[in-house]
DNA sequence: GAAAGTCTCGAAAACGGTTTCGTAGAATAT
DNA sequence: ATATTCTACGAAACCGTTTTCGAGACTTTC
C-alpha cells in the first residue's frame, strides 16, 4: 500500500522495468499497445518518478540552494524574488533556508545543502559568522565544488563568485546629500558594525566628511549592541552635539531613531534630517515618510542568481569576478531639498 | 577531479566498497588498522556522503516541505520561525518555498516537492489557488501518501490534518470591542474577501452587530479587487456614512486606511478607531500605533510542524484533525478605551 | 532461401550509498 | 589434532530510475 514505483507496474504486466521506464517516456522502442496499457495505468495510478532516484542518476537536481540571514530584512526578501524570478525562468527551483544570522545554522544548513542536494549555493553570511570570522564550512563546499555565489555580506577570504552593494559609495553619497541641504553634524546610527557592510558604509560617510573638511568626531558614531538601547544613546548624542542629521543604517533602527528624536520634540527634517538604510516598506508608511538608500535588492537577485547558473552549466574555468552594484537614494519627507542643483 | 565517493577511496586502498563505507562508519567489521587509514583519508580529502544516494535508501530525508503564499506578510514569517524551532528540536530540516500567490507556482512547486524529496508538507493556499478552488494538487500528495498539514488558508475539500486561527471568533471580537467602546457604525476593509478567512472574519463581524443589535449593512463592508483604489472607495464609504470605526483585514490596508483617515483630517480614535488584523512590525511603528489582532502565528507554526512531524513518525493510522487558534487583540492607539466594567 | 533490416523487448550497468550474509583464515577451545 | 569461534573482509542485494546494448522474432530484399 505504499508508493507506486517502476517496479511495482512491470509486475502488474509481467514486463521488466526498462521496458516499463520506456513506455512511460514514450519510447519507439516500444510496441504502440504495451504503452497504452501502461501509460493509462500509470495515470490510473497516479506514478511519478522518485525525484531522489532521477537526480541521482542525472547528477544534477536542477535546484539551487538559497540561505539568507533573515527574511524580516526587506533588502533579503528582495534579493530573493530577484533570485526566484531568474530562477524560474532558467528552469530551476529554489530552496530556501535561513540562517537567522546564527552561526550554527548557517553551518547546518550549508551541510544539508552540500553532498548533491542542490546544484549550487547563493548566500549571504549571517551576522555572527561575519562576527566570529569562521568560514571553513565555505570552504568546504569550494572542496566539494558546488559553485557558490555570496552576496551583500560577503567573506574576501573566500574565492568565488560576489555580487555585492557598493556600501562605501553609499556611505558617501547620503552624506555629501545631507552636506547639500545645508546640514553641518551629521550623526550615524549603526547596529551592523562587525559586518563588512556596514564598516564600509561609515567609511564612505568619513570620505564625505574629509572631501567638505568636516573632522571626523568618533563620538558622533553610535555603534548599537545587541543589548545597547539606542534610546538611551541616542540621547547621548543629542547632548553632546546639535546634531542635524542622522544616517541609520538599517530600517529598523531608522524608523527608531525618527521616533524617539519626534518624541524629543525635534521637527524632522526642519532639525534633525534622516536617511535609512534599506527601502523597505516601513520607511514609506512612518511619518514624515523616510528618505532611505535603495540597494536594488531585486537586481541584485538577478545577477546572483544567473551568474551562478552560468557557472553551474558552463564548466570552462573561469575567472571568480564581483559584481558590485550602486545604491540610490530614494527621496521622501525625512531629508530638506538639496541646495546645489 | 570530481567529487570524492566511496569508490574512489575504494580504489586507492585497493578494498571493496562496502568496507570503505563501513571503515568511514566505524563498523567493528574493519580492523582497527584500515578503519584508521581509511577515516584519515576521507578526512583528508573531505569525503562527503552523498545525500541522495543516503535518502533513496532509508526512503526518508529528514526534511519538511514548507509553502507559504508570501513572506511579506508577517504572520507567515511568524508561523515559518514556529515551524523552524520544531523542526530543528525534533531534527528535520526545512525546505521552504514560496507560492508568491499563484496557483501555478503552487502545482510546479509541490510537484517539486512531491516524489521522495521531503518526508511531508506543511502548506497554507494561495490566494488564487482559493480563489479558483482548484485543488487537485493537493489531492494528488494525499494520494501518493506524502502526509500533509494545511495552515490558515486551508480547503475543506481536503482530507488532512490542519491548524487554522479563529478568524470568525477573532472578527466577532474585534467588532465587539470596538462597540464597547462607544462606536456604533463599524466598516470592514478586505482586501481578502475571496478567502475563507476573509469571510469568516466578517461573519463574525456580522455575529457581533446582530448580538448588539445593529443591522448589518453591506455598503459597510468594502471589498478591495487587486485594481481597486481604496483612497477612492473609502471616501466614498465616509461620505456615506458617519463611520467611527474601521476593521482592515490584513496590516498593510489598515496602515493605508490610517493614513487616508488622517490626511482627510479625521483624529484616530478620537473621530475613526481602526484595528488591523496581523500583529506585525509596521502596526507597531506608524502613528498612532495600531491596535492589532495577533493570530500567534509562531504558536500555530509549531503546532503544524508537531502534527505533521507526529503523523510522520507514527504510521498508526489516526483519524485527521483540525486545530483551531485563538486570537487576541493587542491594545495600542488606534482605539479607545472599552467602556465596560 | 539466405542476408539484412525492423520491431520489441530484456539484461546489465550505472548513479552512491548501506546492509545482510557468506567465508577464508587465524585464533581458541576441547 | 580436530572442532569451534572470531576476525576481517567481499559478494550480492537493494533503493528507483535511465541508458546502452544485445538478441529473438518477424519482414523485407535480392
Amino acid at each position: 500500500m505504499n508508493k507506486i514505483t517502476l517496479k511495482k507496474i512491470a509486475q502488474v504486466f509481467n514486463v521488466s522495468v526498462p521496458t516499463v521506464s520506456k513506455a512511460i517516456n514514450d519510447s519507439h522502442e516500444i510496441s504502440d499497445e504495451l504503452k497504452a496499457k501502461i501509460q493509462h495505468y500509470a495515470k490510473e495510478n497516479k506514478y511519478r518518478p522518485n525525484k531522489l532516484a532521477l537526480n541521482l542518476r542525472q547528477k544534477k537536481t536542477k535546484t539551487i540552494g538559497v540561505v539568507v540571514p533573515n527574511i524580516l530584512n526587506y533588502f533579503f526578501t528582495q534579493v530573493f524574488s530577484g533570485i526566484e524570478k531568474v530562477a524560474n525562468e532558467r528552469g530551476y527551483n529554489l530552496l530556501s533556508c535561513i540562517s537567522d544570522e546564527s552561526y550554527d545554522k548557517e553551518v547546518k544548513t550549508l551541510e544539508f545543502l552540500g553532498g548533491g542536494t542542490v546544484d549550487g549555493i547563493i548566500i549571504s553570511m549571517a551576522e555572527e559568522t561575519q562576527f566570529k570570522n569562521k568560514i571553513d564550512h565555505f570552504q568546504n563546499l569550494i572542496d566539494e565544488r558546488t559553485p557558490l555565489v555570496m552576496f551583500d555580506r560577503v567573506s574576501s577570504e573566500i574565492e568565488c563568485d560576489k555580487v555585492v552593494v557598493d556600501d562605501y559609495e553609499a556611505g558617501y553619497k547620503t552624506t555629501s546629500y545631507f552636506l547639500s541641504t545645508g546640514c553641518s553634524t551629521v550623526a550615524v546610527v549603526t547596529a551592523i558594525d562587525h559586518s563588512s557592510v556596514g564598516r564600509l558604509r561609515v567609511e564612505g560617510y568619513k570620505k564625505a566628511l574629509h572631501e567638505a573638511k568636516i573632522p571626523y568626531d568618533d563620538k558622533l558614531v553610535i555603534r548599537l549592541g545587541k543589548k545597547d538601547d539606542l534610546e538611551l544613546m541616542l540621547s547621548f548624542l543629542l547632548n553632546y552635539k546639535k546634531v542635524d542629521a542622522i544616517m541609520a543604517l538599517d530600517e529598523i533602527t531608522a524608523v527608531e531613531v525618527l521616533r524617539i528624536v519626534k518624541n524629543r520634540g525635534y521637527k524632522v527634517p526642519e532639525d534633525i534630517s534622516i536617511i535609512g538604510f534599506t527601502n523597505g516598506k516601513l520607511s514609506r508608511y512612518v511619518t514624515p515618510t523616510l528618505t532611505t538608500v535603495s540597494q536594488h535588492g531585486t537586481y541584485l537577485g538577478e545577477a546572483a542568481a544567473n551568474k551562478l547558473i552560468d557557472r553551474m552549466e558552463d564548466k570552462s574555468v573561469k575567472e571568480f569576478s564581483t559584481l558590485t552594484i550602486k545604491t540610490s537614494l530614494v527621496m521622501r519627507n525625512s531629508t530638506k531639498k538639496s541646495l546645489d542643483h
